[in-house]
RNA sequence: GCCAGGGUAGGGUAGUCUGGUUAUCCUAAGGGGCUGUGGAUCCCUCGACCCGGGUUCAAAUCUCGGCCCUGGCCCCA
C-alpha cells in the first residue's frame, strides 16, 4: 500500500473541525486588531530564502529545478515572502500595514514531536511602525491570539541590546557562539568559552543578566544602551495592559536581521519541540532590495498547539439526522432543507434501512432525530428526539428548528 | 546525520523469548431477520503479520538490509 511522504499527516473530519475551530479563533483576534489576511505562493525563488537565513539552510528545505531551470523551494517559513511581496506590491501603502498569513511550510528534517516536514504557521506583521508602542501591540497581539487558542504557555520577551552591548569587544565569531550558549542556557559551555577568552567577569555579568528579572537591574548590568527609553516605554505598556509575560534577556534568535526586542512562547506539555511562537523586531527588507523599513512580527506554531490542547480542542458540530419511512421522504426533505437553511448539519439515509436501523445510526451521530413517518405527514408536524436525553415530542417544524438551533448555541 | 523503542484487519490487541493446526480477542464497518423508538437483539459477512533478501522441510516468530512510526540528540528561519 502506498504510504504517505514522511513527516506528513492525514487530517479525517473531527481532527479537521478541531484544527478550523482554532484557526478560526486566531484569524478572529487577528482581525479585531486590524491585521489583514494575505497569502504568498507555495513556492518561491530558492534565493529568498537564502538570502535571508544564508546558504546553510538548502540542505533542510525541499528545493526543486521547474522545467525552465528556475532554482525553487517550497517556503520553509513565511517572513521573508510577506517582505518581499511588500517590497513587490506595497510599498507605498499607507503605513503601518497590519497583515497576517495561515500558511503551510516545508521543512525536510526529522519529524518529532511537534515537528513534521509540512506544519501550518499562524503569523503576523506589522510593517512600518517603529516605536515602542508598535512593539507592544505585537506582542499584546501574541498573547491575545494564544489566550484565545486555550493552549496553556509562557511567554518570554527580551531584548537583544542588553548581550549586545557587553559583547560589543567581543569578535563576531566568538560573539555568535556565545549567543547560541545563552540562548540555550548552557553555562557550563559558556563559561568554557569566556575562560579561554580570559574574562571571567563577563561570564558573571551574562549569567546574572540571563537570570535577570528586573529591567532597572538588568541596564545596571548592561551598560549604557542607547534604546533603553524605548525599551522602558514598551514594557511599560506590556505592564499597563497586564501582559504576562517574563524577562529572558538571553534570547538570541539566531539569525543576524533581528535588532530589537524578541519574544517567543513555550508551552509546559510538549517536549522537546516546545516553542509555538517566536518573534521579534527586524529589518530584512534591505537584503531583497527594498528601502530599509522597521518590521515587527511572529509566527505561531499552529500544529504545536493543536498537540498542545491535545483532545480538549474539539467542539462538535449538533447533527440533526432525519429519520423517515420511504412514503414520507419528499416531506421528509422539506423538513431537511428547513434544518439547513437554519444553519443545522442535517443527514438524511441514503443506505435504505428501515426505521429503526436509521435510528440507531442516528443515535451513533447524531444529537437530534427528526423523525418524519405516516403520522407527521398527516399532521404536518414532526417528532423530534434528543438522542442524549432520549425526550421526544411532537411539535412544529418550526419549533424543532428552533429548539436544535438553540441546543446548539448552548454547546 | 546520530541514539533508543516500535510496525499483526479501519482502530485497539494476543501470539514473537522457545519457528510447526484454519493467527487470538475487543471494537468498528457491511448484509439479513425484526418494521414507529431498533442506542436493543439474533444470524451472516468483510478484513491483517510493513517491504525485500537470507537461514530452514517449515518464518508473524530467527537473521540482514530498507521503509515508516514514536521519543530523544543535532538543528530550529
Amino acid at each position: 500500500m502506498l504510504q504517505k511522504p514522511r513527516g506528513t499527516r492525514d487530517f479525517l473530519p473531527d481532527e479537521m473541525e478541531a484544527r478550523r475551530a482554532v484557526e478560526w479563533r486566531l484569524r478572529e483576534v487577528a482581525r479585531r486588531w486590524g491585521y489583514r489576511e494575505v497569502c504568498t505562493p507555495e513556492f518561491e525563488d530558492l534565493e529568498l530564502f537564502t538570502m535571508r537565513s544564508g546558504e546553510g539552510i538548502i540542505g533542510e528545505m525541499y528545493v526543486f529545478e521547474d522545467k525552465g531551470g528556475r532554482k525553487l523551494a517550497l517556503r520553509p517559513e513565511i517572513t521573508a515572502a510577506v517582505i518581499r511581496m511588500y517590497i513587490n506590491e506595497a510599498k507605498v501603502a499607507p503605513k503601518p500595514l497590519r497583515w497576517c498569513y495561515y500558511a503551510d511550510c516545508f521543512r525536510y528534517e526529522r519529524p518529532q514531536k511537534g515537528r513534521y516536514r509540512q506544519f501550518w504557521q499562524f503569523g503576523v506583521e506589522l510593517i512600518g511602525a517603529d516605536s515602542a508602542i508598535a512593539d507592544a501591540e505585537v506582542i499584546m497581539l501574541a498573547s491575545d491570539m494564544l489566550n484565545a487558542t486555550g493552549v496553556r504557555y509562557d511567554l518570554k520577551v527580551g531584548h537583544l541590546s542588553f548581550v549586545k552591548n557587553l559583547l560589543k569587544d567581543v569578535e563576531p565569531e566568538i560573539q555568535r557562539k556565545i549567543r547560541a550558549q545563552l540562548d540555550k542556557k548552557d553555562f557550563e559551555g559558556l563559561n568554557l568559552t569566556l575562560d579561554s577568552m580570559n574574562k571571567p567577569d563577563l561570564a558573571e555579568s551574562l549569567t546574572t543578566l540571563v537570570a535577570c528579572q528586573d529591567l532597572n537591574e538588568a541596564f545596571e548590568i548592561a551598560g549604557a544602551i542607547p534604546e533603553r527609553e524605548r525599551i522602558e516605554q514598551t514594557m511599560g505598556y506590556l505592564d499597563a495592559a497586564k501582559v504576562k509575560y517574563s524577562l529572558n534577556l538571553g534570547i538570541a534568535r539566531g539569525l543576524d536581521y533581528y535588532t530589537g526586542i524578541v519574544f517567543e512562547g513555550f508551552a509546559d506539555n510538549l517536549g522537546a519541540e516546545n516553542q509555538i511562537l517566536g518573534g521579534g523586531v527586524y529589518r530584512l527588507a534591505h537584503l531583497f532590495g527594498g528601502d530599509d523599513v522597521a518590521s515587527c512580527g511572529f509566527a505561531i506554531g499552529f500544529d504545536r498547539v493543536m498537540v498542545s490542547l491535545g483532545e480538549s480542542a474539539g467542539k462538535k458540530d449538533t447533527v440533526a439526522a432525519i429519520v423517515c419511512t420511504p412514503e414520507a421522504r419528499n416531506r421528509a426533505l422539506d423538513v431537511a432543507k428547513a434544518f439547513r437553511s437554519a444553519g443545522i448539519r442535517t443527514e438524511m439515509d441514503l443506505m435504505g434501512r428501515g426505521f429503526g436501523q436509521q435510528l440507531a445510526h442516528a443515535a451513533k451521530s447524531a444529537a437530534f432525530a427528526v423523525i418524519i413517518g405516516q403520522r407527521e405527514v398527516e399532521s404536518s408536524e414532526v417528532t423530534l428526539k434528543n438522542l442524549q436525553s432520549g425526550e421526544q415530542k411532537t411539535i412544529t417544524l418550526d419549533a424543532a428548528v428552533a429548539e436544535v438551533v438553540a441546543s446548539g448555541s448552548r454547546g
